[in-house]
RNA sequence: GGGCGAGUGGCGAAAUCGGUACACGCACAACACUUAAAAUGUUGCAGUCGAAAGACUAUGAGGGUUCGAGUCCCUCCUCGCCCACCA
């Protein structure tokens, strides 16, 4: 049993005062990798899943450094959020000092884990000096026209009295009055054009290394869809409405239009005798939350308006409805029906009894209860009647352009992205509203916008900020015309602020820039991000949108932040469930180092399984590791005290065996170091741990030479990086720093952690021989050492000679012999 | 409802290209050491039958392709994640 806490805390205290990790942004002979985590939320605690992010892509990162890259791996807090502001509202402190205390104490939770992050870059998001980034990059936004303001629908909690964010819906409630059903307001608010964006960001996926299940999320996320907009005019009025729709081939089968109950031109077309019913049934759809209008309500409702419109293909007059399954944020907001190839419309179609109309024949026997929605040859469509659906999309649409009543049209499911927060604890937008001038940004030379100093956390009745209640922000100076003005009181997303955090990695320090294009020259973008999978729509859409404005703006060179992307899985509790405080299955891994150390809890996490599976927390299996790293202290301890080195020996065994084992040790020794650096390169932790126990056990037994005891400490150095650097110095005999003494620039010269990664011989690896497996009628019978260079002819003789072989072939003579060679051959009989 | 994954010993999991299914570890059992326990070490460990050699059965269920399927195809079941009236 070796002291992990002694040694991990003390080569912890060594390597920070020698400055080990400190990244130069040039190296000569080296060429950079950046290699990024997802920073964490400083919530007060660093958590299981922070580790099991942060240490296995440690490991990645370590292997990169010793392939000789100079390694980027820095560490910082997304400091902005909410639950500082609720802490603050509970508990009476101030936000600011909630946060940064908490960030003290992840700092030192960040350094147990023996990472080997530059804290000296290290981006806390509420710091002045970065928001000021923020703020200036929502200026450019601003002169880009990538920033608007907008009244758009929120989240609006009816108890509370205020906006809540995205976050704080939980089912489509209130988070903090769970009986409470969210329901959407409009008010205004400060946007960031992301749809503009919308056909980069498709494009863009092509050609990262992400996973395809991320980038699926992403491309459902935009939800492109091809289509037309078509006009239907309505009769004796200056007024048409346009649809967008994707199926321009059933046209002729539209029965009815169906528009959102918020649809502009409602109140327009509304049929007098008709009025007090429909306004009924908007206001009442109105109360709904979204939820009940999406996933709650089944059976579809609507309403007749009394109105018509005039199909433009064959002049029918159609009735208008209003449903709130039609939605105002999608397409036009209004939709042509055809109930004969679509299942919402057929169903409201029947319920409502309206006509049905079919337009496509399925080429098959087609039930009448159901809706036909592929393509097939067009009937009942007039002058288009017989064509494919593919082509008479393309003809009707053409058809359209001429009569002007139609288009192609491109839809994005994706909407814009709403960035304006009523709340305290994040980056203040800098604008002023002005009498007299209107909208005036703030200008560069002012920022940052800083938060005022509050008493008071809680959101200003009616849905607005803390902040409105800053006298510093209702009084302001216009920048314009110097009259009275009031600041913008709403506050960033803190979405905005992790959108470009990577960038100011490379330049923290930097005070006239977000980063200097050198430095991100050197550094940008990302090689290896590793994160969870819950931010795929989220951060991940959002730092690829930034990229992509910045460098249309001429701010960047490079068009997407994160070259490769890798997701870590979730680790559960034991009992399979989520991890939370209320399910009492919570594993707190500063319990884990006091009880085994970091390297143990390090390596167990990544031995686990899979790691972008995750799974269930099981505190038996770290015994595992425990005990493996157990043996190898003791193995390397006996090895120093016993005159080392120590060569195996059997006087007993001929020089045959001995050169024999020799030979297979050898070969051993390179597999693994082949297998180790390929498992960790593809993030295959688990497998390149076996591999090093494989090792390890066969060379356990017969003892080591000198050089295979340092090639095994540099191969496990980046899963164990204290347990190795102390073992590394014992066996190159230096006891000063074993004891922590001498000069830092000796510490750094001579650590684990400036070497280079073994390389393996191929031809040791290779064997002259191989295990031929015999198969007799696709069954395992029998195994046979052969040589490589054996041919089939040969093989098949040698084969069909041996006893068992022939008992089981019984006299008869195989219809067909496979040979694979290398592996196996099979008789069948 | 749609999309994407996954299902292998008592458990976490290997098997990367269609070629020996269960590597590595946990748990368990026996033995050694010990007055004893823990720790450690050694051995065993998918199931059935068998004293053993070995045979048969096994990768969620059922079918198919193949000399050969955990891996490919079809149907179904279960679980997980994401999206969800997107026209």
């Amino acid at each position: 049993m070796y002291d992990a806490k002694k040694i991990e805390s003390k080569w912890q205290k060594i390597w920070e005062k020698a400055k080990l990790y400190k990244t130069k942004d040039k190296v000569a002979g080296k060429k950079n990798f950046y290699h990024l985590v997802m920073f964490p939320y400083p919530s007060g605690d660093l958590h299981i899943g922070h580790w099991y992010n942060f240490a296995p892509a440690d490991v990645y990162a370590r292997l990169k450094r010793m392939q000789g890259f100079n390694v980027l791996s820095p560490i910082g807090f997304d400091a902005f959020g909410l639950p500082a502001e609720n802490a603050a509202i509970k508990n009476k402190i101030h936000p600011k000092i909630w946060t940064y205390k908490n960030i003290d104490k992840m700092r030192h939770q960040l350094k147990s884990m023996g990472n080997v992050y530059d804290f000296s870059r290290e981006v806390i998001t509420a710091d002045s000096e970065y928001y000021k980034w923020t703020q200036w990059m929502f200026l450019k936004m601003y002169e880009a026209g990538l920033a608007y303001r907008k009244k758009a629908l929120a989240n609006w909690c009816p108890k509370d009295q205020a906006i809540l964010a995205n976050e704080q819906v939980i089912d489509g409630k209130c988070w903090r009055h769970p009986d409470t059903l969210v329901i959407q307001k409009e008010i205004e608010q400060w946007m960031f054009k992301i749809t503009d964006y919308a056909e980069d960001l498709i494009d863009g996926l092509e050609k990262l290394n992400w996973p395809e299940r991320t980038k699926l999320m992403q491309k459902n996320w935009i939800g492109k869809s091809v289509g037309a907009i078509v006009q239907f005019k309505i009769p004796n009025t200056k007024y048409q409405i346009p649809v967008f729709t994707t199926r321009p081939d059933t046209l002729f089968g539209a029965t009815y239009l169906v528009l959102s109950p918020e649809h502009p031109l409602v109140e327009t077309v509304i049929a007098k005798e008709q009025k007090e019913k429909v306004r009924h049934y908007i206001t009442n759809a109105h109360l709904k939350s979204e939820l009940e209008r999406t996933v709650l309500e089944k059976e579809k409702t609507g309403i007749f308006t009394g109105a018509f419109a005039v199909n433009p293909v064959n002049g029918e007059k159609i009735p208008i409805w209003i449903s709130d399954y039609v939605l105002i944020n999608y397409g036009t907001g209004a939709i042509m029906a055809v109930p004969a190839h679509d299942e919402r419309d057929f169903e409201f179609a029947k319920k409502f009894n309206l006509s049905i109309i079919k337009v496509i024949n399925p080429g098959c026997d087609w039930p009448e209860d159901k809706p036909y929605t592929e393509g097939g040859l067009m009937v009942n469509s007039g002058e288009f009647t017989g064509l494919n659906s593919v082509d008479g999309r393309k003809k009707i649409i053409e058809w359209l352009k001429i009569k002007r009543l139609g288009d192609f049209s491109i839809q994005y499911k994706m909407r814009d992205w709403i960035i304006s927060r009523q709340r305290y604890w994040g980056a203040p937008i800098p604008i002023v509203y002005c009498k007299k001038c209107g909208i005036i940004p703030v200008s560069e030379s002012k920022l940052p916008i800083k938060l005022p100093p509050l008493k008071n956390f809680k959101p200003v009745a009616g849905g607005k900020s803390p902040l409105a209640s800053a006298k510093s922000f209702i009084n302001a100076k216009c920048p314009k015309c110097k009259g009275r003005a009031a600041r913008e009181t709403d506050t960033m997303d803190t979405f905005v602020d992790s959108s470009w955090y990577f960038l100011r990695y490379a330049d923290l320090k930097n005070k006239k820039q977000f980063a200097s294009k050198d430095k991100l020259k050197a550094w940008l973008p990302v090689d290896m991000y590793v994160g969870g999978a819950e931010h795929a729509v989220l951060h991940l859409l959002y730092s690829r949108f930034f990229v992509k404005a910045l460098k249309s703006m001429g701010h960047l060179e490079f068009t997407e932040p994160f070259t490769a992307l890798r997701h870590q899985g979730i680790i559960l509790g034991s009992d399979g469930q989520k991890m939370s405080k209320s399910r009492g299955n919570i594993v707190d891994p500063d319990e884990l180092v006091k009880k085994y150390g970091a390297d143990t809890i390090r390596m167990y996490l990544c031995f686990m399984g899979e790691y972008s599976q995750g799974g269930p927390w099981n505190s038996k299996g770290i015994l595992g590791i425990k005990r493996f790293l157990d043996r190898i202290y003791a193995k390397f301890f006996s090895l120093q005290e016993m005159s080392y080195p120590l060569r195996r020996s059997s006087s007993a065994a001929s020089r045959d065996t001995i050169l024999k084992s020799e030979e297979k040790l050898q070969r051993l020794l390179h597999q693994t170091i082949k297998k180790v650096g390929d498992d960790i390169e593809n993030l295959r932790f688990n497998t390149a741990i076996s591999a090093l126990m494989i090792l390890f056990n066969s060379i356990e037994k017969e003892n080591f030479s000198k050089d295979e005891a340092k090639i095994f400490l540099k191969l496990l150095s980046p899963f164990a990086p204290h347990l190795t650097e102390e073992l590394w110095q014992r066996i190159g005999n230096n006891p000063d720093a074993i004891k922590g003494r001498g000069y830092d620039q000796e510490r750094r010269r001579k650590s684990i952690h400036i070497e280079t990664w073994p390389e393996y011989n191929a031809k040791f690896i290779e064997e002259e021989e191989y295990e031929l497996v015999i198969q007799i009628n696709g069954k395992m019978r029998d195994k046979i050492k052969i040589s490589k260079k054996l041919e089939r002819p040969e093989v098949e003789k040698l084969i069909l000679e041996r006893e068992i072989v022939k008992k089981y072939l019984d006299g008869k003579f195989p219809q067909k012999i496979i040979f694979i060679p290398n592996r196996l051959i099979n008789l069948v009989v």
